[in-house]
RNA sequence: CGGGGUGUAGCGUAGCCCGGUCAUCGCGUCUGCUUUGGGAGCAGAAGGUCGCAAGUUCGAAUCUUGCCACCCCGACCA
């Protein structure tokens, strides 16, 4: 393990690279723009998928598993939809190997071509909409409320780890209503439902808004998201979900009787979040020193290391330390004592702040004696030393103060580079600066457009919380009813 | 996919321009002793098809071509 990250100040994203490579989250695969997620970046992922996954449960979700391959048929029944993805899909076109007749290893055999060519799927709507079909005659037989945890492909051009990889884990809501109210209800409730995640797990603020034409899902009648700000300033798309109205019923004949025995075609929301917010983990807090992890998403919440010479030492410390462990497990903390003689106590310091462990607690003779033991934090990197008697309580709060710390950090850090701006000028100096901008905007396609080419900015969404303002386009002058946050995205 | 760069031991690197005991150094690893409250010290040791494949040459890490991967900048995107 080598010591020394990138600063952050210096060159952003070789420091982004390199933590998630030094502090063993994940690595590139043999595979171009494939990543490998490593026990311990996983291990957050898992925590990632319970809550997430205890939140779809809660408001009525089932689980399901569709197919990885799409016939290549079913993909163009939606117009957009094809648009939106067919330049970035995998296909399979064969189904055999056979021994190269002029040596050298393997080769296509040219004699097992498939009749139908297969998609890799970018996303599951078209496989779960030719099911739905089959499930749903009946108002009886909605809502459906499907998720499904699966791995997609997306031919990206350019990939970055965690953030836009070729291969990536998600999950995939697709559910199936009578009515568009409530189907569209179903859309902004799974907003919030990742919003709370964001905010109360990862401790990342976010802003719920909703996507113009041009950022929108393609096969969607209304895309939300919720935007969070990087520590760089650019905005990162954490998750989104869409409103499908009946584009996907129609494409895929999904129709049912109502009440009244009239057939009519069901409304579809579908909505996901994916390994990049690993990324956005990553991105949100973290400092020169390596990772810093939510408490809530660290898979090591406190770690203890024993300052100690020789077993016999060691021996009393585990004495001390033994039921304080015993005590913060069944207060569910995930704690490590690290009792390894091999790293010295410096090096394991240096180790779990790369980690981002939240708390840190070490103990060692002088401890002993006073009956105290000294607890770091990883968030604020301040050390003090506090009584063993209650420790367990005391690790416990401290674990919840750090948690609302970091949220606090991240919101403040989003408050104070958010702007407002009112002349085109302002908006040009601003956008070099980082950050959200609030800004008037015609409403066009085509102004989005411009400002897109001229600065690289984009419309991030058009924010639930912002009052009604009216004013003129920063870009045109026009009318506008209200400001929309602009910035630059990952 | 276009432009630029990089690829040498597990990691980070020197050498490449000017082919020829040049495979360098640091970290890590192994062995031993001493150490242990912020990435330990000393002594010894192991570890490399120089990204891959062709080619030029008496001889290639070094020159040529192709391929692969990664990084930076564009176009595209969760």
């Amino acid at each position: 393990m080598s010591k020394g990250l990138p600063k952050r100040s210096e060159n952003y994203s070789e420091w982004y690279n390199e933590l998630v490579k030094k502090a063993d989250l994940a690595e590139n695969s043999a595979v171009r723009g494939c990543m490998i997620i490593k026990p311990y970046g996983y291990s957050i992922w898992e925590k990632m998928q319970r809550a997430l996954d205890d939140m779809f449960k809660e408001t009525g979700h089932s689980n399901a598993y569709f197919p990885l391959f799409i016939p290549k048929s079913f993909l163009s029944k939606e117009a957009s939809h094809v648009e939106g993805f067919a330049k970035e899909c995998a296909v399979i076109t064969h189904y055999r190997l056979k021994n190269d007749p002029n040596g050298g290893g393997v080769i296509v055999d040219p004699e097992a071509k498939l009749e139908e060519e297969l998609i890799v799927r970018p996303t599951s709507e078209t496989v779960i909409w030719s099911t739905y079909k089959n499930w749903i005659q009946s108002y009886r037989d909605l809502p459906l409320l499907i998720n499904q945890w699966a791995n997609v492909v997306r031919w990206e051009m350019r990939t970055r780890i965690f953030l836009r990889t070729s291969e990536f884990l998600w999950q995939e809501g697709h559910t199936a209503h009578s009515s568009r109210k409530e189907a569209e209800e179903e859309t902004a409730q799974m907003l919030d439902v990742y919003a709370t995640f964001a905010e109360e797990w990862m401790a990342v603020p976010v802003i719920k808004g909703k996507k113009t034409a041009n950022e929108r899902f393609a096969g969607a009648e209304e895309t939300l998201c919720i935007e969070a700000m990087m520590q760089d300033g650019k905005a990162l798309q954490a998750g989104t979900s869409h409103f499908l109205g009946q584009n996907f019923a129609k494409a895929f004949d999904v129709k049912f009787q109502d009440k009244s025995g009239s057939l009519e075609y069901v409304w579809g929301t579908s909505w996901g979040v994916s390994t990049r917010l690993m990324g956005a983990l990553v991105m949100a807090h973290s400092d020169d020193l390596g990772l810093v992890l939510p408490p809530k998403l660290a898979p090591i919440q406190v770690v203890i290391v024993p300052i100690f010479k020789g077993d016999e030492q060691l021996d009393q410390i585990s004495e001390k330390i033994n039921p304080i462990l015993k005590e913060l497990r069944s207060k569910g903390v995930s704690v490590k004592f690290d009792k390894d003689d091999q790293s010295r106590p410096g090096w394991k310091f240096a180790e779990y702040e790369l980690k981002g462990v939240p708390l840190r607690v070490a103990i060692g003779m002088r401890d002993l004696e006073s009956n105290t033991v000294e607890v770091a934090r990883r968030d604020t990197l301040t050390k003090e030393v506090v009584s063993i008697e209650g420790i367990s309580d005391y690790l416990v709060d401290m674990l919840d103060k750090i948690q609302a710390n970091i949220y606090k950090k991240a919101f403040d850090f989003r408050a104070s580079n958010t702007y407002e701006v009112n002349s085109w000028e302002e908006f040009c100096v601003k956008i070099e600066e980082g950050g959200f901008l609030l800004a008037h905007w015609d409403g066009t396609s085509e102004t989005e457009d411009k400002i897109k080419d001229e600065t690289k900015a984009t419309i991030r969404c058009l924010p639930f919380d912002v009052a009604d303002e009216p004013g003129v386009c920063v870009y045109t002058g026009k009318p506008s009813e209200r400001r929309v946050i602009f910035a630059r995205a990952y």
